[in-house]
DNA sequence: CGAGCTGTTGACATTGCTCAAATTTCGTGG
DNA sequence: CCACGAAATTTGAGCAATGTCAACAGCTCG
């Protein structure tokens, strides 16, 4: 049982009318001009890179809209084994449960700020505004159509096409994929992160992206960073469902 | 693009009120006074064994909910690999998709019989009653910690794990599993099914079936028929998270 | 009784894992 | 700015778990 979100973590005040991401997130069911009754029941909490959000067995007081940073979900096995359920970005919403413990554990991968609300005053804001409900329902079934699209990936996908996914997922995440030109994208998360999120080992992902390197469908700058000269190529051989 | 739930399939009236699954369905939410509304827009349809409900890429007109038999869940790849992401039982809820294509393929396992709604009288239902509402947000979020579990499963558990893992959670919806003794289950779907679900080959599956029946851990009477003698081991051998 | 399907078993191949070491990156302090 | 140490990543060698291909067995339905 931890208690980070109390710790080591400043709070700061916002206004919710200059949130960067609020088209993204729960709020942009809120009007306007009701967005003085969300300021009320929001503060910010900010978290340095690899600290802990809360985990799984924590009791579930808040829940949180991430504002800042990125963020990844992960479930534990008792030997220590990990899967990360999602990576989380700037206007994603974690922490709903209908239970008093968190499903799953919740960690900062780089500086985090996040956007949080007690639980008990978002169920008092859904009562008074039905349409945040609406929202929440929508973002629960993309979630979880994305969770059957990992689970696809986890099942029946090799490696390499495990990569591609990846690398062709955040591509899609962060860019609108015109088409013929090269994307370079930013990996905030370690190897360690992308293994425990497809289901491999460090050392596969690692030997994957040297082969994928060496095929030409990918360059490799930086540790961190990816780039894709050609979207369809990558397509082709990700085995696109 | 198929239209499966307009053929083969016999359409039949029955009151909500006498539904015996009514407790688990969204239909939980609907005042009793107010079943008679419920009735009005609901119809029923039954499926063949092996028979299909819809495909992802039908256009998405209706939702289910389950009110006899068994249904699979799938997605598939381009060259035929397959993921079950589910299996549904009698009260439980698909169909529901944001866009206007459904996100996964639906087949009946065994005789099936669906309570189907228009998703438009669907919608009208959720402004009128916003309990309904509430209450598929709760279904959502149940679905979506049993994906997050599945990812857990599918990503980091050995072929041992998975189906111990299979066979225990099957159990836990029939049973209450007081504790010691011996339960019974019934497995409607194939061994195929089962190794698309699990992210393994069918003979994998049947080898692991094979030596937990030679260690004890479980008892084969027939090829769908599984008894468990020894929860308690069996959990512990599951490397229960 | 035979055909066909489902499930099981066997032999072998292969993907991805384990263990180990080399290399690169990055932060820190001199 | 450079040197050092720690951590992350990459690479290598061998191996184990699981997949593939093939044969066989058992059951169901004509």
């Amino acid at each position: 049982m931890t208690d980070a979100h109390n710790h080591s973590s400043r709070s700061l005040s916002q206004a919710c009318e200059l949130c960067s991401v609020r088209h993204r997130a729960m709020c942009a069911a809120v009007d306007f001009e009701r967005l003085g009754e969300l300021e009320k029941i929001v503060s910010h909490r900010q978290f340095a890179p690899g600290q802990l959000i809360f985990e799984e067995s924590d009791p579930a007081d808040y829940v949180f809209n991430v504002s800042n940073g990125d963020v990844r979900l992960y479930k534990l096995l008792a030997d220590g084994r990990r899967q990360i359920t999602g990576f989380l970005r700037p206007g994603d919403f974690l922490g709903l449960v209908k239970q008093e413990a968190y499903a799953y554990g919740a960690e900062a991968i780089d500086a985090v700020e996040l956007c949080c609300m007690r639980i008990v005053d978002l169920e008092r804001l859904l009562r008074e505004l039905p349409a945040v409900r609406d929202r929440l329902l929508d973002m629960s079934r993309d979630e979880l159509a994305a969770a059957q699209e990992q689970m696809l990936l986890l099942g029946r996908k090799s490696a390499r096409e495990k990569v591609l996914s990846f690398l062709l997922m955040r591509a899609r995440n962060e860019h609108d994929l015109d088409g013929g030109e090269a994307v370079t994208l930013d990996l905030p998360m370690s190897r360690s992160d992308i293994a425990d999120y497809l289901g491999l080992t460090i050392e596969t992902v690692s030997r994957t992206f040297t082969s994928l390197k060496e095929e030409g469908l990918i360059d490799l700058p930086s540790a961190q960073h990816v780039v894709l000269p050609d979207i369809d190529a990558a397509e082709a051989a990700a085995s696109a469902d």
